[in-house]
RNA sequence: GGUCUCAUCGUCUAACGGUUAGGACACCAGGUUUUCAUCCUGGCAAUCGGAGUUCGAUUCUCCGUGAGAUCACCA
């Protein structure tokens, strides 16, 4: 059996956005399963769209998910250079053979001229083609003209797509397009299949915005002789409001977004492999063990599937909760509010396992804990706005206060026995959970919803807790 | 417009030609001595339309319709 070699090969000219991510993901997946291997190539001849530094957030992006390469751009490889713009001597060997073959010919016209036909066509209310004007004797190829493929006989294309199935364009699909440049570099549309070939990509799996070149593609493979590997597209991932493919354009975020917010890369991981595809079982949740066991390119759905970005959002939080407390502390250094910066990390720790279950996504730690590292604001609407606690006199609210005060303060504050004080309190008050349990709540966090009120207070502590009490009893 | 592709709950999706069309997210209701969340229970909700093949069609074929992609010296 031969190894399956896959590739991720973007441009740089920006981050890359989750739309697009997936492009990485799939091929990653299937080498991974079949212990092949995935190459990362960076594809750089548009020097116009380079942008500095966009390479790097490529491979931090990649590197948070996890989706490693063993071959390619930094790691080296066999095959190498993995950079285009490094490798214009491998295209103009292979523009030569082509020549030689009389396959490919220099394009005399400049863009304008080009541009005349176009608009020919299209008065005539004809498609355009290039090789409706094909030059009768074109020049000489000097390296300063487009060269151009030649379409010796254009015909009618058959293919097997392993996500799409079959699939066929006619003759109409094909035109002499440019494979080198006037810059003397080479276009994707050439450079990325000699790559490919170079590198021994078994399997090329990309965005279904391709699917109407393929045909192109498949002419240049005969006309270079060389075998076509496996072909496969991916649907589109669409906008969450729209119909769109989810682009830029449409606000779609960078994968270092959903980083900076906290967002796992497992669940990431999870939720994008299980956008188009899914093992046919009832499964929602995968590890990335998992993905790589059970992927299959043949389950990948045909349609487009739009990013639900609250489905990713109850995946990550049953990913959170689904961490060690240990792991999941050492993934929120950067997340805890500022105030926490001096707390010791068994106090932090603990902060964090009452929360944990109701986290979605890092980032919003602060406004979940903020209480426990400072000082709250008394914010007493939400005492006069609380349905329970709006019906009681000022008065009652302070003797309950400090009837909890003088209670707790005999109360050696476990979790345990502050439950059984205020369990107590309730008997001798005579007052409902609803009324003592949302006073204290208020009183010790001043936040609209806080975690449960016994273990905050323990975690708290008793100075805290009971100043804070006596303080909101003053406010009142 | 040409070429190509796609089509099941609002969303992500499952269903050898035979199921009361299943699950998940979201939403709604109830429960877990207070809030938010978790967890549990229940509920709402779909095969784009029309022909054909077949005893039987979400599934196969054709025609519509709708949607998307692509028609660059971009990838």
């Amino acid at each position: 059996m031969t190894e399956i070699r896959t590739r991720f090969a973007p441009s740089p000219t920006g981050y890359i956005h989750v739309g697009n991510i997936r492009a990485a993901l799939f091929p990653w997946l299937l080498a991974k399963q079949k212990n092949g291997t995935f190459i990362l190539r960076i594809e750089d001849t548009d020097q116009a769209r380079f942008v500095e530094g966009a390479t790097d957030l490529i491979v931090e992006s990649l590197g948070w998910l996890g989706i490693e390469w063993n071959e390619g751009y930094l790691v080296g490889g066999e095959h190498g250079p993995y950079i285009q713009s490094e490798r214009t001597e491998t295209y103009l060997l292979w523009a030569q053979k082509l020549i030689k073959k009389g396959l490919a010919y220099a394009d005399p016209y400049t863009s304008a001229e080009v541009e005349v036909f176009r608009d020919a066509a299209k008065k005539a209310k004809k498609p355009f083609l290039y090789r409706d004007n094909r030059p009768a004797n074109p020049p000489v190829w000097d390296g300063t003209q487009p060269l151009r493929l030649k379409v010796a006989n254009p015909k009618r294309f058959t293919w097997q797509d392993p996500v799409m199935g079959e699939l066929s364009a006619g003759p109409e699909a094909l035109d002499d397009f440019i494979l080198v440049k006037s810059d003397g570099l080479p276009t994707y549309n050439f450079a990325h299949i000699v790559d490919d070939a170079e590198m021994g990509v078994t399997h090329v799996i990309r965005g279904l915005e391709y699917i109407s070149s393929i045909p192109k593609y498949l002419s240049l493979y005969e006309a270079l002789e060389l075998e076509v590997p496996v072909l496969a597209c991916l649907p589109h991932i669409m906008a969450p409001d729209g119909k769109k493919k989810l682009g830029k354009r449409d606000g779609a975020k960078s994968v270092s977004e959903y980083h900076e917010q906290g967002i796992l890369p497992e669940a990431m991981l999870n939720f994008l492999a299980s956008m188009g595809w899914n093992d046919g079982t009832e499964q929602e949740i995968f590890t990335r063990e998992e993905l790589i066991e059970k992927f299959s390119l043949d389950r990948v759905q045909r349609s487009g599937a739009r990013f639900d970005e609250q489905r990713l959002l109850w995946m990550n939080g049953t990913w959170i909760r689904s961490l060690s407390l240990d792991d999941l502390f050492s993934r929120c250094n950067n997340y805890f509010p500022k105030s926490a910066d001096s707390a010791d990390e068994t106090y932090k720790k603990a902060v964090l396992g009452l929360v944990q279950e109701r986290l979605k996504f890092l980032a919003e730690l602060p406004e979940l804990t903020s209480f426990f590292f400072e000082e709250p604001d008394a914010n007493l609407s939400l005492i006069t706005d609380n349905k329970q606690l709006k019906k009681l006199e000022t008065s009652e609210l302070k003797t309950l206060l400090q009837a909890v005060h003088s209670s707790l303060n005999d109360c050696d504050f476990t979790a345990e026995s502050v439950q059984a004080s205020l369990n107590a309190l309730l008997e001798s008050t005579g007052q409902k959970p609803g009324v003592l349990f949302s006073l204290v709540r208020v009183a010790t966090t001043w936040a609209p919803f806080s975690p449960n009120l016994a273990e905050s207070l323990a975690v708290l502590g008793k100075e805290t807790s009971l100043a804070r009490i006596e303080k909101a009893s003053q406010i009142l």
